[in-house]
DNA sequence: ACTTTTTTTGCATACGTATGCTAAATTCTG
DNA sequence: CAGAATTTAGCATACGTATGCAAAAAAAGT
C-alpha cells in the first residue's frame, strides 16, 4: 500500500493509459458494444436516439475506431500499395501526390514502397502482409513477379504507365504510340530532316511504344530515324548520349528525348557542354510534361500525360475489380496531346 | 447434386478462398498454433526441430503472418506516418525517398499523407486510427495541432525541417541560422554590397532562421539587408518578388532566396523574362541544395542540407522514444555545408 | 386490441496472432 | 540414476471491431 495511487493515475503523456474502445464508449453510453459499432458504420441500422446517445459518450472519450481491428473483422485495410522504384524523374512525386489525394478521398490510404535491387524481395512480402485493398505499380523493376504475386493473393493490381507484359493485369498507360507519331508529324511538319531518338530502358514498354510511333509517323513523312542512342532513363547517360550523336560527322536537327527528366540534361549539355542553341542548332522534344517543362530556361516542347486521368482510372480500376477468374485484364490508355513550347524550331527546307 | 463441385473448386483466381493462417501451418507441421507465432517471431524460443518443420509447412503453404492481427495483438504496427503537403518542392521527394528506405531498412513502413487545406481533419484522423508506430510531420500546415493530437494517444512525432512552435515535440532541423551565416559571409567575402533576400513564407521557422543568420553576419561584415520581398515559398510569388527588387531604382547585385526550389524562378525570371546575367549583374544564392541545384542551367550555389543526417536522426528519434512524462523535446540540429556554384560572382569593389 | 411486419438491440462469435501460465520434455548436476 | 534446473510445447485468452442470428421493441395493418 506504498504506492499504488501513483501507479494507476493517468497522466496525460502516460503510455500505459489504454486505448478507447467501442466497449468503453457502449459502457457509457449505456448501450451495447455492437451498438458502438453500428454507429461508426455506414449502411447499418441505429435508431437515431442510440445513435446519439453513442456519439455523446464517443465525443466525450474522444473515442476513435481502432483501423486495425476493423481490417481483421472486415478484411479490409483501405490501404493502397503504391510501388515505385525512385522519385528521381519528377513524374512520379506528381503522380504519388496525385494518386495520394484520389485515394485520401475514397477514404483510402496509401502505403508506399520504394523497391530496390537487393531487398525487393524481402520488403514485398512485408508490404503483401498488410491486408491491402490494392497495388498501383509504377516500377519497372521486378514489375510482373510482384504482379504475380498479388494476384494469387487476390489483391487488385494495377500497372501505373506500363504495359503488361504478357501477364493478364490491369493497367493505365497514356497512349505513347500515339504520343510517338505526334512528336514525329510535328517534327517533320516544322521543317526538321535529321531526327534522332535517345531512349530510356529497352525493356520498358513505354519507351519501345514512344520510339515505335516517333517511327511510324517518320516512315510517313518519307523518312527514316536519323540516328539513335541510349540513354536509359537516366541524366548522365542521356547527356553521354547526346555528346556522341553530335559529335558525329552529321549531326542530327532534332532530337526527340524518351523522357522530359532526361531532356534537360540533353538540354543542358547541348548548351553549356557544346556551346550548341536549342532550338535554334538542335531541336528537342520530350515526353511527360512534368512542371519544370514549362520553366523558362527549357520552355520544353513535350507531349502531355494526362496524370490526372491516369489517376481517375487507377483509382477506377482498384475500386471495381475485375471479376475472379475473369482472365482478361483491363488495359486503359489515356490520350495524350502534344504541348508546343520553344525548345522546337522552325527550319525552313535546305 | 448437380454443380456442387463447381462451387468448391478453389481456382487461382478464386476470391473466396482463404487465406493461410498460423493454424493452417501448426496443422500441417503437426504443432500448436503457439509453436508457428513463436516461429516467426523474433527472441522467441523454440526447438530447432519444430522451427524447421513449422518453415517446411509454412512454406508448403506459401504462408505468410498476417501483419494487421500481429498489430492488433502487440500494439505495433510498423507503419510510420508522414505527412507533408506537396511534392512541388524538390526537396520533399529526396525525403520521403531517403526516409522511406531507411524505415524499410529497419522492418517499418511508410504511410503517405497529403495534408490539405480543406480536408485535413478528416483525413488526420482517420490516419491517426491506424496504430502508426510513429509521425514525420514535414508539412507546416496545422504541424503544431495535429502534433498535439498524436503526443496526446501517446504516438512518437518528429517535426522534421520544422522547429517546434513552443510545443514539446521532437524536431530535426538544420542550422538553418548558421546557414544564412555561411550565405552572408560568402557574398561579403566576394565583395557584394547590395544583397537582397527574398523570404519564404514569413510563419516557417526555417524562414525566420534562415534570414535571421543572414542579417547577422551582414551586421558583422557592417552593412544591412538591402531589400526584402516576399516569396511565399511559391515559384510565381518568387517570381514577382524579383520582378519587384529589380524594378527599383537602385538594385541589389546579389539575391539570396529562402529555397532552391524559389531560387529556380528566380534566374529564370532573370536571364528570360529580365535579360540580366546570372552570375554577372546579380549573384543568386538558394537553399537546400536539391538534385536541380547540381545541373548545369543553375549551377546554383546553396546551402545542402544533409537530407541523409536528418532522414537518420529521424529514424533515431521514432525508434527510441522519449519517456513518457518527461516533457522534455529533443530538438537534433544537423550541420549544413556551404555548396558553391557559379551563380554567385565575385566583384570587384567599387 | 390483436396480429403481422419491420426495425432495433444484444448476444455470441469470428478475424489471425501473441503471450502468460502451466505441464511436459529435456538437459544438467553430482 | 535421481533430482534440480532449464528449455520447450500447448492451452487459453486477449487484442478491438464486425456481424449473423434471435429476441425484443416498435410500427403498421386490420
Amino acid at each position: 500500500m506504498t504506492r499504488p495511487m501513483a501507479d494507476k493515475v493517468a497522466t496525460a503523456a502516460d503510455s500505459t493509459k489504454r486505448a478507447v474502445t467501442s466497449i468503453d464508449v457502449a459502457a457509457r453510453a449505456g448501450v451495447s458494444q455492437s451498438a458502438v459499432s453500428r454507429t461508426f458504420s455506414v449502411g447499418t441500422s441505429v435508431s437515431d436516439e442510440t445513435r446519439k446517445k453513442v456519439m455523446r459518450a464517443a465525443r466525450e472519450l474522444s473515442y476513435r475506431p481502432n483501423a486495425i481491428a476493423r481490417t481483421l473483422s472486415t478484411r479490409q485495410s483501405n490501404i493502397i500499395g503504391i510501388v515505385l522504384s525512385t522519385f528521381e524523374n519528377q513524374l512520379y512525386p506528381v503522380v504519388v501526390e496525385q494518386l495520394s489525394r484520389a485515394l485520401q478521398l475514397q477514404g483510402k490510404h496509401t502505403m508506399l514502397f520504394l523497391a530496390d535491387k537487393q531487398d525487393s524481395d524481402s520488403a514485398f512480402n512485408e508490404i503483401l502482409s498488410y491486408q491491402l485493398d490494392g497495388v498501383v505499380i509504377a516500377s519497372a523493376t521486378l514489375a510482373s513477379k510482384l504482379a504475380k504475386q498479388c494476384a494469387d493473393m487476390g489483391i487488385p493490381v494495377v500497372m501505373f504507365n506500363r504495359a503488361t507484359d504478357g501477364t493478364s493485369t490491369d493497367s493505365v498507360t497514356s497512349d505513347n504510340r500515339r504520343a510517338g507519331q505526334l512528336v514525329g508529324e510535328t517534327l517533320i511538319a516544322s521543317g526538321h530532316q535529321r531526327i534522332a531518338y535517345i531512349s530510356g530502358r529497352e525493356d520498358s514498354s513505354t519507351n519501345r511504344d514512344r520510339e515505335h510511333g516517333l517511327r511510324e509517323a517518320l516512315v510517313t513523312g518519307g523518312m527514316v530515324l536519323f540516328a539513335k542512342a541510349n540513354g536509359n532513363y537516366e541524366q548522365a547517360q542521356a547527356s553521354a548520349a547526346v555528346v556522341k550523336l553530335m559529335g558525329e560527322a552529321k549531326k542530327p536537327d532534332a532530337i526527340v528525348v524518351a523522357s522530359d527528366h532526361m531532356a534537360f540534361a540533353v538540354i543542358d549539355t547541348l548548351r553549356y557542354t557544346l556551346h550548341l542553341r536549342v532550338p535554334e542548332d538542335v531541336s528537342v522534344v520530350g515526353y511527360d510534361d512534368v512542371p519544370q517543362s514549362a520553366w523558362l530556361a527549357y520552355q520544353l516542347t513535350t507531349v502531355a500525360q494526362s496524370v490526372e486521368k491516369m489517376v481517375r482510372a487507377t483509382v477506377e480500376l482498384l475500386m471495381t475489380p475485375a471479376a475472379p477468374g475473369e482472365g482478361v485484364s483491363r488495359n486503359v490508355v489515356v490520350a495524350c496531346t502534344l504541348i508546343a513550347r520553344a525548345s522546337v524550331a522552325k527550319r525552313v527546307r535546305a
